[in-house]
DNA sequence: GCAATTAATCTAGCGATGCTAGAATAGGGC
DNA sequence: GCCCTATTCTAGCATCGCTAGATTAATTGC
């Protein structure tokens, strides 16, 4: 049985190659540039072996964005998790969220943006997508009314913010202003 | 003069016979299935007469997209002229951009998710879409701290749910409670 | 250790895409 | 009616995602 376990193992490592190199060569150059020939080329393989680990291109996304789950929800967790009891916790959740879509643009696109097959507010939603919107709802406290569609708003708010800044439709200066101003308006002193 | 002057009116009304015909059929089935032998054949046109009126593709749905900042600025002033002075201007503002989103997603597309050359917060900006944006500060009311800052926050918040919504990344149901709790946040009662 | 079988991988190609150079065709001016 | 100019079309390029079939490599059976 070794010898089909370094095949698996082999075939991991090779399916870890294939998501590490898209994102590197998103992040490099965009998901446009992110070709089924430049990435097989990068990995020194033929495009039909990209195939036989992925349907396709869009499944190659998805799971990149899978991943960015996992990072996203345990980035926010560990706000909610030090939650001191203290009034900034919704601060740091959102100020986390905001971080991770600047340090990972492409990343945070194939997730929240980009035409995906991942179900969203399902039955379906993988684990770590539900953990990361859990976190917004802890955030902003117990016991208050409507917390999934007030949690649905303030995502929503921090998403704009994201893609409008990321596509240069508002700009980059501001950013602690409008992070300020929405911590404001969504904080626990009910209006 | 009147031979050139009736050539150029055929020249503008095959320049809106583009436009149009690009709308719908990116209404009936995505902006993907725009492409250009598909736009030549539903003009009865071949495929170069596109580029003698527009640079490329991306031109011309650039094009789309500000006839759709004229019909949107005109639908966000509509509900500020109106403005009796009434506390539900800014519910009527919010509601007038989904509603624009709703009717028109595609459109909507293309001028706040894809990809696009048209300048925004700048000099370059199109009058209508500045004037789209100042309809959202007057609705926020006067002499309101960061009211520009405030402004960018609550579009921001309304462009989230608009393309979580068409992504279906939130579920279309909760519509009017998200808008309920965005004009409660954003209400004229600073907190 | 060698042949036969199976699995893995590659070459080559299909039907699309956006875009364009150069040929063909229309139209207006004299 | 002829010529010239402007317009439009035909045909093609490079590239895209994806795949069938040939080819190579690895594994098994003897």
């Amino acid at each position: 049985m070794t010898i089909v376990e370094r095949k698996e193992r082999q075939r991991a490592e090779r399916y870890e190659l294939i998501l590490a190199t898209a994102r590197e060569l998103a992040e490099a150059e965009g998901w446009d540039a992110v070709t089924t020939r430049r990435l097989a080329a990068l990995i020194d393989y033929s495009q039909p072996v990209l195939y036989s680990h992925f349907k396709g291109k869009a499944e190659i996304m998805a799971a990149v964005a899978t991943r960015g789950f996992k990072e996203l929800a345990a980035r926010l967790e560990a706000e909610t998790a030090n939650a001191t009891g203290d009034t900034d916790t919704l601060r740091n959740v959102c100020a986390a969220y905001l971080d991770f879509a600047r340090s990972r643009p492409v990343v945070y696109e194939a997730m929240f943006v980009l035409p995906t097959k991942i179900k969203f507010a399902s039955e379906e939603t993988p684990p770590a997508l539900r953990a990361a919107f859990a976190a917004f709802v802890t955030a902003l406290g117990p016991h208050r009314q409507e917390s999934v569609f007030l949690a649905e708003v303030l995502w929503s708010a921090l998403h704009g913010m994201v893609v409008l800044m990321q596509s240069e439709r508002i700009p980059a200066i501001g950013d602690e202003d409008r992070l300020n101003i929405l911590v404001r308006k969504f904080g626990n002193d009910d209006v």
